[in-house]
This record gives C-alpha cells, sequence and structure tokens, in this order.
DNA sequence: CGAAAATTTGACATGACTCAACTGGAGTGG
DNA sequence: CCACTCCAGTTGAGTCATGTCAAATTTTCG
C-alpha cells in the first residue's frame, strides 16, 4: 500500500492506524478475525492539512469520519454570514453531518481541520454493505451514536442553566487540551458568545 | 388478553396498539411474520394518567417508551429546584433517559405525562434479548436515535442563532399541537427563556 | 362558587451584545 | 532589521434582550 505524498495521502486497508481503530472497536463489539478484516478493507485512511475542510456545506456528506489525531471543528454559516460553531472533535470522535449522510442531501455543516489531522472514513455505499456483511457494525454505530446523543442533551440543559461564565470553566475543565489548540472565538461561538463577551469573562476570571 | 382496570393497565404480547406500532416498524425495517412476533411479546402495554411519571430522577430508567397517544415531557431539577424542559414527546415518539437506560445507573431525568398517555415500552433486558434474536431491531433503533441525534444538533443551533422570539415563531409552526396541550411556563422552559419573558414575545407578536 | 394554578403586567436590574478603537504578536517583504 | 500588514485578542461606552420580583388578573377545576 503505498502513498503518493505525505500530505493529502489515501490508501485503503490494513494501515499503520488501522490497528488502533480495531482496539477501540473492541470496546463496543467483539469481532472475529474474518470480520475484523472485512471492516479494515472497508476502511479509507486520510490526512488533512491545516485549514482543510473534510466536508462544506451544500455538498453532501460523503463520508462517516474517525478522527485518529489531530482536531477539527463542526461549524455552519447564517444567511448574514456569521458562523456558529456547534461541535469540535479531537482523537476518538466521529464526525461528520449525519443527516445529510443518511439522506444523500446538501449538507449545512462544515467540518473543517484545525491541525493537520489523519483519519479512518467510511463512504455511504461501503458502510451499507459493512452492514450487510458485518452486522455488528450496527450495534457500533448505535451506540456511538447513543453516547453522543446523551452528550448534546447534557450539552442543551447546560446552556439554559448555566451562566456564560459557567460555561466557559466547564468547558476548560472537560476539554483542557482545547484551550491550548483552538482560538479562543471559536471557543466564543461553541459556547452561544460573542468573543469580546469571552474575552472580559476570561478577565474576570484570572482577577 | 384482560386488564384489570382502565388505569395502569399492563399487559404483554399482541394487543390492539401493536397493530400501528407494526406498521411503524415497518418504515425502518422490513420483518418476518416470526420476527413480528418475537417484537410484540417483548413490549408491554401501559397507560398512564395525566401527571403521573413514567420515570422520576434518580431512578434508574428501566423501560424505553413509544408514544401511542398523548404527551410527555422530560425534564430535571437544579440544585436550587427550577426545572429545565428538555424536550416534548408526542405520539410516535420514544422517550426514555438513554444514559441511566444503558448503564443502569440512576437518571438525571424526569418524565411525566401531560395527558392520558399510552405507551409501548421494553425493558433493559428484553430488548438486549430482542437485539440477539432479532438483529435488524439494532438498525431500527440506530436509525432512531440518528435522527434524534440530528434533531438536537438543529436545536442547539436554533438557540445559538435566533431571539427568544424567532424561537418561539418556529417552535408554534412545528408544533402547532403543543400550543394547545402544554401550559406555557413549560415551553417557555423548553425555548430556554422565563415564563414572563414569554408572555411579553406573545403579547408582541398579537399585536 | 372558591381556591389553586397559570398568565399577565410593570418597574427595575443585569448579562450579554454591538461597535469602534486599541494592543500585540506572527508573518512578509524590502 | 525595520516597517507593514493581518489576525486574534482586549477594552470600554452605550444599548438591548432578557431576567427578577411582586402584584394583579385570568383560567382551571374540584
Amino acid at each position: 500500500m503505498i502513498t503518493n505524498s505525505v500530505f493529502n495521502m489515501r490508501s485503503r486497508g490494513i494501515f499503520a492506524t488501522m490497528e488502533p481503530f480495531l482496539k477501540y472497536l473492541k470496546n463496543y463489539i467483539t469481532l472475529t478475525e474474518q470480520e475484523q478484516s472485512i471492516v479494515s478493507s472497508k476502511l479509507t485512511n486520510r490526512s488533512y492539512l491545516k485549514g482543510q475542510y473534510i466536508l462544506q456545506s451544500g455538498d453532501v456528506c460523503r463520508h462517516q469520519t474517525y478522527i485518529v489525531k489531530g482536531s477539527v471543528r463542526t461549524f455552519c454559516q447564517d444567511d448574514d454570514g456569521s458562523e456558529h460553531v456547534i461541535s469540535f472533535g479531537i482523537e476518538k470522535w466521529w464526525v461528520g453531518d449525519l443527516e445529510s449522510f443518511a439522506s444523500q442531501t446538501p449538507a449545512d455543516f462544515n467540518i473543517q481541520c484545525l491541525d493537520k489531522t489523519d483519519v479512518i472514513q467510511i463512504n455511504r455505499m461501503d458502510l451499507d454493505e459493512l452492514y450487510r456483511q458485518v452486522p455488528k457494525m450496527e450495534r457500533f454505530f448505535r451506540l456511538i451514536i447513543q453516547k453522543a446523543y446523551s452528550n448534546l442533551q447534557r450539552r442543551i440543559l447546560r446552556n439554559y442553566s448555566l451562566s456564560a461564565k459557567d460555561r466557559y470553566l466547564l468547558f476548560c475543565e472537560e476539554y483542557p487540551e482545547m484551550i491550548q489548540r483552538v482560538p479562543q472565538y471559536m471557543i466564543a461561538s461553541y459556547l452561544g458568545i460573542t468573543k469580546e463577551f469571552l474575552s472580559t469573562i476570561r478577565k474576570q476570571i484570572s482577577l
């Protein structure tokens, strides 16, 4: 399996990054050797540079993407051009516009890499095929989404019950890595406040 | 199949409400006759009165609940006792505290019936067994949760990008039935605003 | 009918936004 | 190495959306 270039490399099958992925799968389901190799055969490796887009709104979301290394943000744009960060993604997270992927209609969301990011991807056809060949994968994705759903619910709740300051403090606790890696204005957007207001909050905290 | 009482009736197996449920299942997966009867055998019918709780926070969420008729709200309480409505549920929706159900730990959420509500339920053990006997059900629940997840995401987005007034107008459009059935203060809570402010919004609109 | 619950109203407070100006790096090029 | 620009972050003044609290009113329902 040979790739042309460090940048934008793309390859299929068993690969250096596949090992840890299969190990991660074991947290959810148990696969036979054969099933593992079917899974591997459907997955694709890819690297993105900082700033590159995994998905742009208007395009159809062709892959579900598992982040091996790096980080991304999912965001969308209002009619007036303002951006809203919906979520961040880091190692061991899945990203993608589920609705667009399921219905193969244009996506509302953008997914952009914040660092050089290595991912594993699967496209719609291969995933459908994978579900057929390895039904346990239905369970795997059910479990993943279930977890993501619970997280989202908790987040909505917090938006309602906590002040911007408390939300920021919680964010710092939960994603300490992010504080380093992500520009502040994106964090503000994720928290649902303006960059200016986040700035004053930070000042308050440090005093 | 005989039930003791109209209130709090509980029964198992094929039942008047089971037919429409199986029809609803067909929107997502195709089952053989035999599989259908296995599914039916795991499900339980139940009715709740207005005000009754399907789940109380602190208890373990023992069932996933499909609403045949009626409506519910899912909410939780802050330390200071204030309530936050996380979601409403009506006909053809599933409700339950997924996290509590999955891990069989105490729930954070309360689920309360807003009307007399007829439901179909399945408990954890039966669902595990059902997944084993009818693996297609994994797919079914994956699809359901996927949809719910997309909805939640859209909701978060709206909370960030829309004013309280616009959120209310959208709510009226999307859930016209709710406006009739649900007390205003719960809608306010769902929208993340106070009941007083919702009241002034409504006044504005009607002018 | 009467009591409790839900809604409305108004005065006032405040959290968060807007806008515009300023600061301070991190390139970039001469 | 300096001057320049560009981008992120900070600051402050003024404003607006929304919250708080308390009282008045309406609706619901036993």
